[in-house]
RNA sequence: CGCGGGAUGGAGCAGUCUGGCAGCUCGUCGGGCUCAUAACCCGAAGGUCACAGGUUCAAAUCCUGUUCCCGCAA
């Protein structure tokens, strides 16, 4: 099948491969233009578009696809299916009518819970037991069209964006390769609408979400952490110094102690949060690098009754 | 040239402003103490102070260039 690939972030890279490996035949690969990131703010491509290149494919980097002229360009590879994995622009339903055996995204989440931008960060943040991927059709509206197929995985008390992201890119490109298989084999794929009841929204993380209010439960602090890891990585103030904590788990043992203040050195920094304590083992400092614990508190000759605020 | 911080024994840091013996907390090794321990005591090894050049009687420290790492911002 001749398959238009529209992907640009990390997560769409192995869906890109897992489909070039099962042989299928790529005949244009969307991706966004470089855009300047980074320190210095070099241009920088996007990582599909670097493995697009290393198989020599089509690439197309259009600002927009409300163009007439973009979507020209886009009608002349004369696609089958268009196969859309965290593109970031909007495809208007012209394109989306344009290959003949319609179009599929895949989303990291358990449709219909967590339509939208960021639904690891969210399923995590919000302490889902369990996230997903679905291979859903592609419609004007977001992340709304009906289902094609699902796969579950478990959320552990030690998953952080970063080991469910991994995880749920690799689940979604093998979804994916085996969607196309069947509509190749069949020429058709049974798909059912999303229960509009049980919709929530996985609104773009910001960035004010990052401080730790030490207030809250260490359950909640927890999931904070590892829903903002690795990015933009929750943050607090230690003696007037930003400091970025990167992996922390809540241990359930109350204390008469100040929210925010050291505990313990043994074994991590142990801290105290309105519902239990929370175990910082990763943390850092601007112009540092990341730390475990023990390497953070010698350095900074930490003290027991030092106060994060 | 978007803004800024950093590189010092194996780890993490101080010392740099104001040039003058290479330091701290750990780890490692040896010994001691202990019923015992990630405890405690005594001792030791381990450095081209990122790299290159310059200034100076003297450079980790001042000047110039280079490489690498990190925070912000996007």
């Amino acid at each position: 099948m001749k398959i238009i690939f529209a992907g640009t972030p990390e997560f769409a890279v192995s869906a890109l491969s897992a489909l070039i490996a099962a042989g299928h035949q790529i005949v244009m690969v969307l991706t966004q233009p470089d855009r300047p990131a980074g320190r210095g703010m070099k241009l920088k491509a996007s990582p599909v578009k670097v493995l697009a290149q290393q198989h020599q494919l089509n690439i197309f980097q259009p600002e927009t696809l409300k163009d007439t002229k973009v979507q020209a360009q886009v009608e002349a590879v004369q696609a089958d299916v268009m196969v859309v994995a965290a593109y970031g622009l909007i495809i208007p339903t012209v394109v989306l009518n344009m290959p003949t055996r319609g179009c599929y995204n895949i989303h990291a989440s358990l449709l219909p819970r967590w339509r939208g931008a960021a639904p690891i960060h969210r399923s995590l943040l919000a302490g889902d037991l369990e996230t997903g991927v679905t291979i859903m059709e592609v419609v004007p509206a977001l992340d709304a069209g009906a289902m094609v197929s699902k796969s579950r995985l478990a959320i552990a008390d030690t998953d952080t964006t970063q080991s469910l992201h991994d995880a749920l890119s690799e689940i979604g490109a093998k979804l994916m390769v085996e969607a196309m298989t069947t509509l190749q084999k069949t020429g058709n794929l049974p798909s059912a609408p999303q229960d509009e009841i049980l919709v929530t929204y996985a609104h773009k993380l910001e960035k004010a979400e990052a401080a730790i209010n030490w207030q809250k439960s260490a359950v909640e602090i927890s999931r904070q952490v590892r829903a903002f890891n690795p990015f933009p990585v929750a943050q607090s103030h230690l003696k007037d110094e930003v400091c970025r904590i990167w992996m922390a788990t809540a241990e359930t043992n109350n204390s008469e102690i100040n929210c925010g203040e050291i505990i313990s050195l043994q074994d991590g920094i142990l801290v105290a949060c309105g519902e239990g304590t929370l175990r910082i083992t990763e943390l850092q400092v601007p112009g540092g690098k990341r730390l475990n614990a023990a390497a953070f508190a010698q350095g900074h000759h930490l003290q027991v009754g030092w106060m994060f605020s």
